[in-house]
DNA sequence: AAATAAAATTAAGCAAACTTAAATTAATAA
DNA sequence: TTATTAATTTAAGTTTGCTTAATTTTATTT
C-alpha cells in the first residue's frame, strides 16, 4: 500500500538515482529526508518487499519500474502545482515547494489531469523542472548544464534553480539568478573557481558552491 | 497537535453537533466515522486533554471554542475546495465532496485564501452548504427547512442536498432534485408522509426517507 | 424495582513510522 | 594488512490510531 511516507521516500530515491546515475546510499537519503538511516533502512526492506526497490543490504537503493511509476506521478503532481500555485494563484516561485509538497499525497489521478488541462499542458514547473505527462514521460526540452560547467566568454540564460532550500533560493533571487535571466560568463578565477558574470549590466562573483545548485542553457550567436 | 484523523473528528462533531444542538452521542460519531466505539471513546479522551472537546464519560462530544475553530477552518476548506472543483474544473457536483475530504487536510491557510479570492468569495459549496470566512463566520443566507417539513399547496426551491452518500445524490438528480429547483407541493399522504410534488411538469412521490435528505427555501408569491 | 438491552468504556493487541543505542559490515588510512 | 572510521543494519522502545473482546454504566422494558 502507498502512503505518503512511502511516497515521500520513493520520489526522493528516484531523483537522486537519476542524479547519481547509480544506487542511493542510505546515508544520502537520510539526510535528504531528515530521517534517520535506521528507519531508512527499516523502510527500505518494507519496499522491496513491495517490489518497489531494488534493495540488497549494503548496496543501497534504487526503484524499480513499479516503483519508478509512483514516484513518477508524484513528481508530476508535485509540478503541475506548483505551476498552479505560481501562474492561477500568483504566488512567488520560492513559496510554493512546501505546499506542493503536501498537495502532491492528496491528489487523484482525475483531479491532477484536470489541473494539466487547466494549465494548458506545461511542460516545465517553475523551477524549470520538466513534468511528465500522464504516461510517466518527460517532456522534449533544451539542453541544460549546471552553471559550474560553462565556459568562459559564453552567453547563457538562467534555466533551472533548486527549489529545496528557501534561504539558498532567496539569495540566488537577490543576486539577480532567476528563471529566464541572461547572463555572460566574463572570467573564472583558477583557485577556486569563482565565476565572474555580468547580469543585468553588472559584474558579480560566483562562488563554486552557489554555481552548482543552479543550471543554464547556452545562448547560441549572442 | 492536529492530525488528519482529529481534523475529521473535530469537524464530524462539530457538524453533528449544530445538527442536534446538543452533545453527539459517541456511537453515532462511530457510525459517521465508520470507527469503532472504542476508538472513539479512546480519541475523545485526547481531544479532551488538548481542550478541543467538552466531554466527560458517557455524556457526549461536543466542540470547545478552539475545537470548534479549527472543525470551521476544515469545513471552510472542504468547501472551498468542492466550489473549485465544480466551478473551476468542471466536476459534477455528485464527485467533489471525496476530493475535498482529502484536500481540506492539505491545505495551508495562505493557500485556501487565495483559492477564496479567485473564485470570488462564494458564500455557498456546491451542494448549497454556507462556507465559513476567513474568521469562521458563515454568511447570512436564505432561510430554508427540510423537505420533511413543507407544506400542501406552497412553491419551494431546492436550496441544500446532501452530499455525503454517492448513491443518494444520484437518485435525487434522478428524479430532479438538484440544487435550485422549483418544485410544488400538490399533496401529503397521510399514512406515511409521502410527498406528492410537482417537478419539471411531472408529478412524482417522494419517501419520508428521502425527504429527510435534502432542504428546500419558500418561494414566495409564486 | 428487577431484568434486559444498548451504549460507552477499559483492556489488550496490532501495524506504521519513527527514535536511540548497540552490533555488524564495508571502506579508508596508517 | 591491520587499525580506524564510516556506513549500515539490527534491536528495543515510542506514539498514533486503529481493532476486538470484556466489562461497566446507563437506558428501556416488563
Ligand atoms: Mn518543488
Ligand atoms: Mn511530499
Ligand atoms: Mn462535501
Ligand atoms: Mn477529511
Amino acid at each position: 500500500m502507498s502512503t505518503i511516507s512511502k511516497e515521500n521516500y520513493l520520489k526522493a530515491i528516484f531523483i537522486e538515482e537519476v542524479e547519481r546515475n547509480s544506487h542511493v546510499p542510505v546515508n544520502i537519503l537520510s539526510a535528504k529526508l531528515g530521517i534517520s538511516q535506521a528507519a531508512v533502512s527499516d523502510m527500505s526492506k518494507k519496499l522491496a518487499n513491495e517490489d518497489l526497490l531494488d534493495y540488497q543490504k549494503y548496496k543501497g537503493l534504487k526503484t524499480t519500474q513499479k516503483g519508478r511509476n509512483i514516484a513518477l506521478d508524484i513528481i508530476r503532481k508535485h509540478r503541475l502545482w506548483e505551476v498552479f500555485l505560481t501562474n492561477t494563484l500568483g504566488y512567488n516561485c520560492d513559496e510554493v515547494h512546501d505546499e506542493a509538497e503536501m498537495l502532491e499525497h492528496s491528489t487523484s489521478t482525475k483531479l491532477i489531469n484536470k489541473i494539466e488541462e487547466f494549465l494548458n499542458f506545461p511542460i516545465l514547473d517553475p523551477h524549470g523542472y520538466p513534468i511528465p505527462d500522464k504516461n510517466g514521460n518527460f517532456p522534449n526540452t533544451r539542453e541544460i548544464i549546471n552553471f559550474s560547467q560553462v565556459e568562459v566568454g559564453k552567453f547563457y540564460e538562467v534555466a533551472r534553480v533548486n527549489d529545496e532550500n528557501k534561504e539558498v533560493m532567496n539569495y540566488l533571487t537577490k543576486i539577480g539568478i532567476v528563471l529566464g535571466e541572461k547572463l555572460f560568463i566574463e572570467n573564472s578565477l583558477e583557485f577556486d573557481k569563482t565565476l565572474i558574470v555580468k547580469i543585468r549590466g553588472n559584474s558579480i562573483a560566483i562562488s563554486s558552491q552557489i554555481s552548482e545548485i543552479f543550471s543554464v542553457s547556452l545562448v547560441e550567436g549572442a
